[in-house]
DNA sequence: ATCAATATACCGGAAAACCAGTAGAAAAAA
DNA sequence: TTTTTTCTACTGGTTTTCCGGTATATTGAT
């Protein structure tokens, strides 16, 4: 039934990992372990010749960032699925990886199955995401979207003509209202979010997504 | 073999697509609508009281925004799967929607068969995004990803210390340089974003995912 | 009708940012 | 090794932001 396995390359800099993975996956016949790679540069030029189904990718590993590695990998080859993993859990990691383009994404004591199970999902071109994992995004989204400080709608307008780059003097001619007017919600918004300046002031907006 | 079936709620303001989604699931014993609603507050109240397996988002919804509707939900019935469907295709809203927690994205036209799919994947805890919404995501990537203005090392560094409230003088002495160094490559980063105050200059790198 | 929140506006002064240039030293690339 | 890029640093001046207050009109909710 099974004519075709799907090819993996592993990417990672530890070599219990790397043997781990390769127990794991060495009872199913529906994957085989291609080669691995302990560092990002051996593993991008490999992909410069030969090419692969899924690739199991380290986020720390000794030369490239595993973020920045999936972008170079993408370019390459841009139907390889991406699977992240990670022994740790930090959520902003996981989302820059899965915007960047990862399929699928596993903290390192995943079973033997939800490893199999991933592969083969990304393999067909959908997502996969750990329990674990989905339950770290769940947390963050939740975590961040509580206490956020009640801005007013004018409030919020202003910020926003802030973030544009415009000056004092503008957003007032714009709003038809005084600059000292403008100044005042510059200020009641810093103090709102705890900050001392435009420039944080804006980073702290996006980051708390009232931008 | 199929004891229970999946309870769909459908949250839509076109009675098209209510009768078509209707009309494509109901072949299937799978899966079994239960109501459906044509706008957010109707969806939320219901959901103060009953509950459902998986819900079909409509993103335009003539009340409350699709995209806030999803911490609405899930604040509610945390468990429920949310699979968001919109006609068209703004890579931004669907990864807002992704961000709120959204398990499945599908456009209008997609088949009963990835109907089904994503519904069955979504109750399972799985993600599933149609073949057309990662299309779309990933050319949102690489084309963000391109013509990126190319900062030096230094100011990439800069630049985070800047988004984070930092001002000239304290960057200075934190690298051990001079306050004019660090106001030339804050005005090189201006330059080459294309901005004119340290506000934008945070807002633009963190859409260009420089920071 | 009343109270709280919001939006409006001001003063005066200190600090920081912004602009237009120039330019040498160090590091990286050719 | 030469060339280019990056990092460094400066002068001198203008504009804008930031701070600590204060205060009234308007709006929204009870």
């Amino acid at each position: 039934m099974q004519l075709k396995s799907i090819h993996i390359l592993i990417v990672d800099d530890h070599p219990m990992v790397i043997e781990g993975l390769k127990t794991l996956l060495s009872d199913d016949e529906r994957v085989i372990v291609k080669t691995h790679f302990i560092n990002g540069t051996d593993a991008l030029s490999y992909l410069q010749k030969d090419t692969a189904d899924v690739i199991l990718l380290d986020v720390n590993l000794p030369d490239i960032n595993g973020v920045e590695m999936v972008p170079k990998i993408l370019n390459t080859r841009a139907n390889i699925g991406i699977i992240g993993l990670s022994t740790y859990s930090e959520p902003s990691i996981i989302n820059q990886m899965i915007r960047n383009g990862v399929k699928g994404y596993l903290l390192k004591n995943a079973t033997a199955d939800e490893l199999v199970n991933a592969i083969i999902q990304v393999h067909l071109g959908n997502f996969y995401f750990g329990s674990e994992v989905q339950k770290i995004l769940a947390d963050s989204v939740t975590q961040e979207s509580s206490n956020l400080p009640k801005l007013t709608r004018r409030e919020k307008h202003v910020l926003t003509l802030i973030a544009d780059g415009k000056t004092t003097n503008i957003i007032a001619e714009e709003l038809f209202i005084s600059p000292l007017t403008v100044e005042t919600h510059r200020r009641n918004l810093m103090q709102k979010l705890e900050v001392s300046n435009a420039a944080s002031l804006i980073k702290v907006a996006i980051d708390k997504k009232l931008i």
